[in-house]
RNA sequence: GCCGGAGUAGCCGAAUCGGUACAGGCGAUGGUCUCAAACACCAUUGGGGGUGACCCCGUGCGGGUUCGAAUCCCGCCUCCGGCACCA
């Protein structure tokens, strides 16, 4: 027997799949098709172990896809535009470009290493002019139907990264890459007209995504239902309000406006002006972050105007204060402080009325002035006109009767009507960056917007340019200056594209990624499209995921998928709703943590200096005891020559001078502190941490086979763990007794039929295990089960009870099983054992349910819900043969005591339970 | 604060429908091999009690429903993720 070398065979196999071209996906109706997506990587140039963790599970499922016989597709690219590249531009000279190219090419070599059956030759690039051309294309479509347009609205800012961002990528008023602070500014900016898909967006019927994410969705989107009423005035137009409670309109006692509401000016008063005016400034300075840490202070300021309440015509005062938001419902509410907590800490504050219109059920009205917080709870509607005596719940929208009872009333009047509005803003996509793929837009200057006409798509970014930090191409003439369409000069628009529109369609060119006519080839969508299953992070939830199901639902409505349907009619494929979602299955993997580990424990002497311990000599002692030096204990944490040690009773910090001897017994030399190893704790994978896992090491140590059985192994795929690195000793062992088994010269001792019965059984469960689990994205138990095959094939293969067709058989059928997760090492030994095709090409195993059938079944005795018993009887066994079985134990005997039971729960052929 | 998800052995984790709790792996312990160690192999491995057949306890905590609960219900605790003046 040949001696297992993973290096050897893992780069000859894969460079005979490119050789032979194995992995590449044709279109073929005469099959089914699989299009198996996973997300495509941002080129960081460093492939880390969540990679592999997202990869190869989809890899091994779509290879299991394969062998079930469809024709699979698994492409993959790179996802390449985006602000890393610029920053290193600026920060060492390498052009964008440059510097992407580089890195996919180091990541494609780290990626061929995991031995997928990615077909490269699909392979897209994000920041190729070849693709980002129908990414302008699309923009275009977007614009010509009137999805993208050109709007003023108070958008995030980062001054850290120099441009404006989307909502979805502010998060806790920092944005989501650096962490630093956003402001607010109004500017005017690119968008997608995103929230005309809003009630779209909610309907999730057609597609199996997982809960959280739909909830995330959800609640992202925010849908909430009310009305909005207007308000008239004497000094500017009517205020329109927008309000979940209509049915408390008699309980408002004044108005608030957002600090940028367009009538905070026309609704001042000369008196009020200088103290509305310090406000308006002081709210304008302000960051989304202070904002949000000031929000337990309330603030606002009355601009010395009043508007009348049209439900009964009281002049109410209106407020300015900075807990209204203008980009939410009309950027103005009707406060109704009896009956809403925020609007009641307000009038309490600046000493406001309160009154109450809802008498709480099975309560008393208690007067406004005595109320110590709102009430939120249902009751009956009092005081409030044509809605007196109605019902109030805690139901929303029209659900609840006094709700729908004053919208009716409200229509009927002309003072207002239903509404509804949405958290969820349109998608800010213009971006003041370099790196990105150029907005297809010129200004002629006649304050016309001009889209770049199709024959001259691509936009191409100029290279030619030098970077501080801000974008180029403002300042470059030779891509700023232009002509437009009657050849009279005109500027080009010097945003660019957020690159998650980059992202927002790519799945489309893996489908033809060199196709010049359209962002995608009819005759290949037609068969391959939509994405069966997808699988990625949960992080996207609202990102990346949203922005694709708008995208898809977009194209749709722009006819873009028209050709498409065509040719699915043709070959007899309905396409009714095929282009409503992108990915019909969604799964997201977990996380690959950093791994515990214990610090070193030290004994340290020195003396105590201002309560601080200042170290004479520091030694690692795994058996040190308390008394052994003046701190001994468990070294938690070191900042530079600081060192936090955890001792018995307490955490000290101790001082390490220079001069100070250190000793580290496993280590030879003389040590010094940068040698002690401090403890680690679960959390994730970080450089800075220094718990990061390279998984080119573990490739090189352990192979690529053992690498992906492990990731699959050891977690629940989607929930994920901390890393185990001797834990990955048992995938090794794993694959290297599959070696063996494959490589072994098998020899029949004393066949036994029973032992024979066995395997087969065990073998054709197995099959059925493996298949199931792989189609439920359980990859941790398919292996398991493959292991515990490999255990009774190494008893067997000891013992020589079978007979060697049986033998052969059921070691090929654990190859079968196997090759989807360990592809290198199973089509070595599929090779070795005389097949000439490759095993990626084999059928998957057919289970037999009649062979997996067990001949006799354990069928547990209970008394009272205890197991007391266990009994093998027949699988088919009646139900007086099994209560008899059972009353005949001398285990239950006891329970019984000889007298009748009271009742008997049977559960054929598991379970009897005998109730006494 | 609100909305999701989770909590099972020393660790990672199994357990279709409410029906045998802990499959598989790691680690640990003992043994074989070795001068020795590592590797490898074999055996044991939730806790407690009993000479033994066996018995009791055990799925974050406290209750409940049920012949029977890791699983369903009610009330808590902890961890992870998302949202956070959303009118």
């Amino acid at each position: 027997m040949t001696q297992y070398d993973h290096t050897t065979i893992e780069q000859a196999r894969q460079r005979r799949w490119e050789v032979s071209g194995l992995y590449r996906s044709r279109v073929d109706w005469s099959r089914p098709k699989h299009y198996a997506l996973t997300m495509l990587p941002y080129p960081s140039g460093d492939l880390h172990i969540g990679h592999w963790y997202a990869i190869t599970p989809s890899d091994a499922r779509a290879r299991y896809m394969r062998m079930k016989g469809y024709n699979v597709l698994f492409p993959m690219g790179f996802d390449a535009f985006g602000l890393p590249a610029e920053n290193a531009a600026v920060q060492r000279n390498i052009h964008p470009a440059t510097w992407t190219k580089d890195r996919i090419e180091y990541m494609r070599r780290q990626l061929r290493s995991m031995g997928t059956m990615i077909d490269w030759e699909r392979e897209i690039v994000s920041c190729d002019p070849d693709y980002y051309r129908w990414t302008q294309w699309l923009f275009k479509q977007l614009y010509e139907h009137g999805l993208a347009y050109r709007g003023e609205a108070l958008v995030n800012w980062s001054p850290t990264l120099q441009t404006v961002l989307a909502n979805e990528q502010v998060i806790d008023g920092k944005d989501e890459r650096t962490g630093q602070p956003v402001v607010q500014k109004l500017m005017e900016q690119w968008f997608f007209a995103i929230t005309r898909y809003a009630d779209e967006l909610l309907r999730y019927d057609d597609i199996d995504w997982p809960e959280p994410v739909r909830v995330m969705q959800t609640n992202w989107i925010g849908r909430s239902e009310g009305a909005e009423v207007v308000f008239p005035t004497t000094t500017g137009g009517g205020i329109r309000i927008f309000t979940t409670r209509p049915d408390t309109l008699w309980g408002a006692t004044f108005l608030v406006l957002a600090p940028e509401h367009p009538l905070v000016d026309a609704l001042t008063t000369d008196d009020r002006r200088p103290q509305v005016e310090a406000y308006l400034a002081q709210a304008a300075r302000k960051t989304e972050l202070e904002r949000m840490e000031d929000s337990k202070v309330v603030t606002g300021v009355f601009t010395g105007g009043y508007a009348t309440n049209p439900v009964n015509g009281e002049d109410i005062p209106v407020w300015v204060a900075d807990y209204v938001l203008l980009s939410y419902g009309t950027g103005a509410i009707m406060a109704v402080p009896a009956h809403d907590q925020r609007d009641f800490e307000f009038a309490r504050q600046f000493e406001l009325p309160v009154v109450p219109v809802i008498e709480p059920a099975g309560g008393d009205l208690i007067a406004g002035e005595d109320m110590a917080e709102s009430y939120v709870g249902p009751g009956v509607m009092v005081g409030s006109g044509p809605i007196d005596g109605v019902d109030t719940t805690l139901a929303k929208g029209r659900a609840n009767p006094s709700i729908a009872a004053t919208i009716d009333w409200l229509k009927e009047q002309g003072i207002g009507s239903g509404s509804v509005n949405y958290r969820l803003r349109d998608w800010l996509i213009s971006r003041q960056r370099y790196w990105g793929a150029p907005i297809p837009v010129i200004y002629p200057g006649t304050g016309a917007i001009e889209s770049v006409a199709d024959e001259h798509l691509p936009v191409l970014l100029p290279e030619d340019v030098q970077f501080d930090g801000t974008s180029p191409l403002v300042s470059y003439a030779p891509f700023l200056d232009t002509v437009d369409a009657e050849g009279h000069p005109a500027r080009r628009e010097t945003d660019t594209l957020d690159t998650f529109m980059c992202s927002s369609w790519y799945w489309f060119r893996y489908l033809s990624p060199d196709f010049g006519g359209g962002p995608f080839d009819a005759e290949e969508a037609a068969y391959w499209l939509p994405v069966d299953t997808y699988t990625g992070g949960a992080e996207h939830a609202v990102l990346h995921l949203l922005y694709a199901r708008f995208f898809v639902k977009a194209m749709r409505d722009m006819k873009v998928f028209d050709a498409t349907a065509t040719v699915m009619r043709i070959y007899g494929r309905d396409p009714d709703h095929l282009f409503d979602e992108p990915f019909m299955t969604l799964r997201n993997q977990g996380q690959v943590l950093g791994e515990e580990r214990t610090g070193d424990r030290l004994v340290i002497d020195g003396e105590t200096v201002n309560g601080r311990v200042v170290a004479v000599s520091v030694r690692v002692d795994s058996d040190a005891a308390p008394g052994d030096g003046v701190v001994v204990g468990e070294l938690m944490r070191r900042t530079e020559r600081s060192l936090q040690v955890a001792t018995a009773t307490a955490t000290v910090t101790v001082e390490v001078p220079a001069e100070a001897t250190v000793d580290i017994p496993s280590i030879p030399g003389t040590n010094d502190v940068n040698q002690l190893r401090h403890h680690l704790e679960v959390q994730r994978m970080s450089k800075s941490r220094g718990n990061v896992v390279d998984p080119d090491d573990l490739v090189v140590q352990y192979g690529a086979d053992t690498v992906r059985t492990h990731l699959m192994f050891a977690y629940e795929w989607q929930k994920g763990g901390p890393w185990d690195s001797r834990g990955i000793m048992g995938s090794r062992r794993f694959i290297e007794d599959v070696w063996k088994l494959g490589e072994a010269r098998y020899a029949e001792k004393q066949v036994d039929t029973a032992t024979a019965g066995a395997l087969a059984r065990g073998l054709h469960q197995t099959i059925a295990k493996v298949g199931g689990d792989i189609e439920h994205v359980k990859f941790n138990t398919a292996i398991a089960a493959l292991m515990s095959l490999r255990n009774e094939l190494l008893q067997v293969l000891r013992a020589g009870t079978v007979p060697a067709a049986a033998w052969e058989t059921a070691v090929e059928t654990l190859l079968l099983l196997l090759a989807p997760f360990a592809p290198h090492v199973t089509e070595e030994l599929w090779h070795r054992r005389g097949h000439r095709q490759s095993i990626h090409l084999a059928r998957w195993p057919e289970a037999d349910p009649e062979i997996a059938r067990n001949p006799v079944v354990v069928m547990v005795v209970q008394v009272n819900g205890k197991v007391r018993d266990r009994i093998e009887v027949d699988p088919s066994i009646g139900e007086d043969e099994a209560v008899a079985a059972a009353l005949a134990s001398h285990r239950v005997a006891p329970y019984l005591d000889g007298g009748e039971p009271r009742t008997v729960i049977t559960r054929l052929p598991n379970l009897v339970n005998v109730v006494v």
